[in-house]
RNA sequence: GGUGCGGUAGUUCAGCUGGUUAGAAUGCCGGCCUGUCACGCCGGAGGUCGAGAGUUCGAGUCUCUUCCGCACCGCCA
C-alpha cells in the first residue's frame, strides 16, 4: 500500500497514528540537523519533519512512513497546520529534475513556459480547483437533467461540411479519396434529428470545433451542453434551463439566483446597454438625448442620426487629461468613434466641451436626461444608430471596469429574447439568419414572414433566446422549424434555391417530412460557464490542455507536419518537396 | 487581415538622451544552522539581450525586416 491518507487530510485528532503518506516535495527547508518538508498531492500539504539533510530536490515523488504529531509552532494558514509528521523512514519513489517554475498557488512562471510545462502547471492548487469546479458542474447538469428526464445520447465527430456560419475543420476521408469530412461546430441537425426520431429529451456534454480565430474565451475545440426538447414552447424552454442554472449555482457556488430570471428583448438590450449581452451588475444606462441636442447650430449632433448619452458616477472630477485619454480610447479602431462629447456635472459648477453650443439651461436638460446627478460625468458619442449605441456599450463597460463595478463575486444572469429572426447585409444584398436557419419566427411574427416587403421580414421576431451572465453570452437556442413549408421559405428568404437546399441540408427537410414534433433547445458555452462561475476570464485555466492564440498546442507541439507516407495513402500531393 | 503591449540569467523583471566588465530578486550549486513554514547567514556558478540586416567610432538601447507570446478589432449562423 502506497499510502494510508492523502496529504489534505490529517488533523489534530489525528495525532498518535502511525500513517504512510506519498507524495511531491514542494519545498524543503533545510536547518542543519532537522529538515522540514512540505509534501504535496492534489488534496493538500503536509509537512514532515526528517532528521538529518536527506537529498530532496523540488518535485522528488517520495514516500514516508511517520507518526502524526502535534506542532510545536502551528501553522494557521493550513488546513493541516497543527501537525506534522515525524518520519520514521522515507522511500524516493522517483527523483525530479529542477522544474522550470515554482508549483506553487501563485507560480514565478509564465504563461508560455507553464503552458508548454502544462503537466506542471496543472499540479498547482489553483488550476485543480479550476478542474475541480468543471467537473462539480458536470455532474450537477448530468444530474439535474437525468432527474428532467433527459437522455445523454452522443453525436458523430466526422460529419458534413456546411456552409454559413464558422469556417469547419475538415479530415481527409482515405477511404474516400478527395473527400472529406467535417467536425461539428455544433451538433445542431443531429439533435434535431434525434427529436423527429422521437427522444423527446436530449443532452449531450460534447466537444465542438470552429476554424476561427481564437481569443481570451475561445478555443478551436470547445465543449457544450447541446441540449433539445420535443412538444415545448419558449416558455418551457427557459423554465427547464433556468432550473439547471439555479441548481448549478446553489450546488457549486452557494450563490441563489433571481427566481424567476429577469429577461429582457434584444431592442432594449441594444437600446439601454449598447450589447445583445448586457452586463447588469450595473447601471450607467444608455440615453437616447438625440431630440434635445438637434438645431442648435451644433453640426456633429445635427447630421448624426442618433444621439446617445451614459452617465459615469463620481467621475465628475476627471481632469482635462484624463478626458483627452479616454478620447483616445473611444477613438481606436477597435471602439471606432470619431470623437467624444463630456459634461462634467461638479459640485462647483458645470463644464462641458459643447458649452459655445448650448445654453446652461439646455446643458442641464441633457445632463437630465442622461440620468446624471452632481458628481457624474456625462459621455456623449454620436452616429449612426446601432453602431453608436454598441460604442457608448463598449465605453459603458470599460468605465465599469474602471469603477470596479464589475466583481467577479456577483453574479447577475438573465435572458435575452425576442431577437431579430433576420439581418440584412448591405453588401451581399441579402438576409441572413440571426441565430440559425432552422430558428422559427415568433407565431405572431408569421405573417411578416410570408410577405416580401424587406421591412416586414426584417421587424420578424425570432422565437430565440440567449443566456446572459455578467456581461457574457454563456448560451442560446430556440424553438425550431418544424414544418416543410416554413422551413422552405426559411432557405427562399436566405435566397438559398431548392437545388443548393436540398445538396446541404436535404436529410433534415427530407427528415420533417416524417412527422417532426414541435421542438426547440438550446447550448450553453461549458468552458465559458465554468470560466465565469470560477470568476476568471479566461477559459484556458478551465481545459486541461488548451491551445493557445494560434491554435498551437505547445506542449505536444499540434498541428505539425505528417510524414510523405500518410498524405499518400490520403491521396494529397505532398507539400514537403517544396 | 488589422491594432496595441511584450521578448534581457533556469524564472520574474530593471537597464535613462547610444558609451568601461549588462544588474536585482528568486531559483540552482557549495558551506553553516534543531522549530521552519517567503526559514536565516556566508560563498559560487549562471547571458548569442528572440533572430537577421542596417545606421554609428561604438547598439540591450536607434531604423527596417522577421519569428514568437498575450490582449483586442475583423471573424466566430
Amino acid at each position: 500500500m502506497y499510502r494510508t491518507h492523502n496529504c489534505g487530510e490529517l488533523r489534530i485528532g489525528n495525532a498518535g497514528q502511525k500513517v504512510t503518506l506519498a507524495g511531491w516535495v514542494q519545498k524543503a527547508r533545510n536547518l542543519g540537523a532537522m529538515t522540514f518538508v512540505d509534501l504535496r498531492d492534489r488534496y493538500g500539504i503536509t509537512q514532515l519533519v526528517l532528521e538529518g539533510t536527506p537529498e530532496l530536490g523540488r518535485e522528488y515523488v517520495i514516500q514516508v512512513v511517520g507518526t502524526v504529531v502535534e506542532r510545536e509552532n502551528k501553522n494557521p494558514k493550513m488546513p493541516t497546520g497543527d501537525i506534522e509528521i515525524k518520519v520514521e523512514s522515507i522511500n524516493v519513489l522517483n527523483k525530479s529534475v529542477t522544474p522550470p517554475f515554482t508549483i506553487e498557488e501563485v507560480s514565478d512562471g509564465g504563461e508560455d513556459l507553464r503552458a508548454k510545462y502544462r503537466y506542471l502547471d496543472l499540479r498547482r492548487a489553483p488550476l485543480q480547483r479550476a478542474l475541480a469546479l468543471r467537473h462539480r458542474l458536470a455532474q450537477e447538469i448530468r444530474n439535474y437533467l437525468d432527474g428532467e428526464g433527459f437522455m445523454e445520447i452522443e453525436t458523430p465527430y466526422l460529419i458534413k461540411s456546411t456552409p454559413e456560419g464558422a469556417r469547419d475543420f475538415v479530415v481527409p476521408s482515405r477511404m474516400n479519396p478527395g473527400e472529406f469530412y467535417a467536425l461539428p461546430q455544433s451538433p445542431q441537425t443531429f439533435k434535431q434529428l434525434l427529436m423527429v426520431a422521437g427522444y423527446d429529451r436530449y443532452f449531450q456534454i460534447v466537444r465542438c470545433f470552429r476554424d476561427e480565430d481564437l481569443r481570451a474565451d475561445r478555443q478551436p475545440e470547445f465543449t457544450q451542453i447541446d441540449c433539445e426538447m420535443s412538444f415545448v414552447e419558449q416558455e418551457d424552454v427557459l423554465n427547464t434551463f433556468e432550473g439547471m442554472m439555479r441548481r448549478m449555482f446553489r450546488n457549486a457556488l452557494g450563490v441563489e439566483i433571481p427566481d424567476p430570471l429577469p429577461r429582457m428583448s434584444w431592442y432594449d438590450a441594444m437600446d439601454n446597454y449598447g450589447s445583445d449581452k448586457p452586463d447588469i451588475r450595473f447601471g450607467m444606462k444608455i440615453h437616447q438625448i438625440s431630440e434635445l441636442v438637434k438645431g442648435q447650430g451644433f453640426s456633429v449632433f445635427d447630421n448624426a442620426p442618433y444621439v446617445g448619452a451614459i452617465a459615469v458616477p463620481g467621475c465628475a472630477g476627471y481632469t482635462r487629461k484624463q478626458l483627452d485619454e479616454l478620447t483616445e480610447w473611444v477613438k481606436r479602431p477597435q471602439v471606432g468613434a470619431k470623437g467624444l462629447v463630456y459634461i462634467r456635472l461638479g459640485q462647483d459648477g458645470t463644464k462641458s466641451s459643447v458649452d459655445k453650443f448650448y445654453t446652461p439651461e439646455q446643458i442641464a436638460a441633457i445632463a437630465d436626461a442622461a440620468g446624471a446627478v452632481t458628481g457624474d460625468l456625462v459621455l456623449i458619442l454620436c452616429g449612426e444608430k446601432r453602431k453608436t449605441q454598441t460604442m457608448l456599450g463598449v465605453l459603458r463597460i470599460e468605465m465599469g471596469n474602471r469603477l470596479g463595478l464589475r466583481d467577479p463575486k456577483v453574479f447577475s444572469p438573465l435572458w435575452i429574447v425576442d431577437f431579430p429572426l433576420l439581418e440584412w447585409d448591405d453588401e451581399t444584398q441579402r438576409f441572413y439568419a440571426m441565430h440559425h436557419p432552422f430558428t422559427a419566427p415568433k407565431p405572431e411574427h408569421e405573417k411578416w414572414f410570408w410577405s416580401d416587403s424587406k421591412e416586414d421580414l426584417e421587424r420578424v421576431c425570432a422565437n430565440a433566446y440567449d443566456f446572459v451572465l455578467n456581461g457574457t453570452e454563456l448560451g442560446g437556442g430556440s424553438i425550431r422549424i418544424h414544418n416543410a413549408d416554413m422551413q422552405k421559405r426559411m432557405f427562399e428568404v436566405l435566397g438559398i434555391g431548392p437545388e443548393e437546399a436540398e445538396r446541404k441540408f436535404g436529410f433534415i427537410i427530407n427528415a420533417f417530412k416524417f412527422g417532426a414534433p414541435p421542438h426547440g433547445g438550446l447550448a450553453f458555452g461549458f468552458d465559458r460557464v465554468c470560466a465565469l462561475f470560477g470568476g476568471q476570464e479566461t477559459i484556458r485555466d478551465y481545459i486541461a490542455f488548451p491551445k493557445n492564440n494560434q491554435g498551437r498546442d505547445v506542449m505536444i507541439d499540434s498541428p505539425s507536419a505528417i510524414d510523405d507516407i500518410q498524405m499518400q495513402e490520403l491521396c494529397i500531393a505532398s507539400t514537403a518537396s517544396r
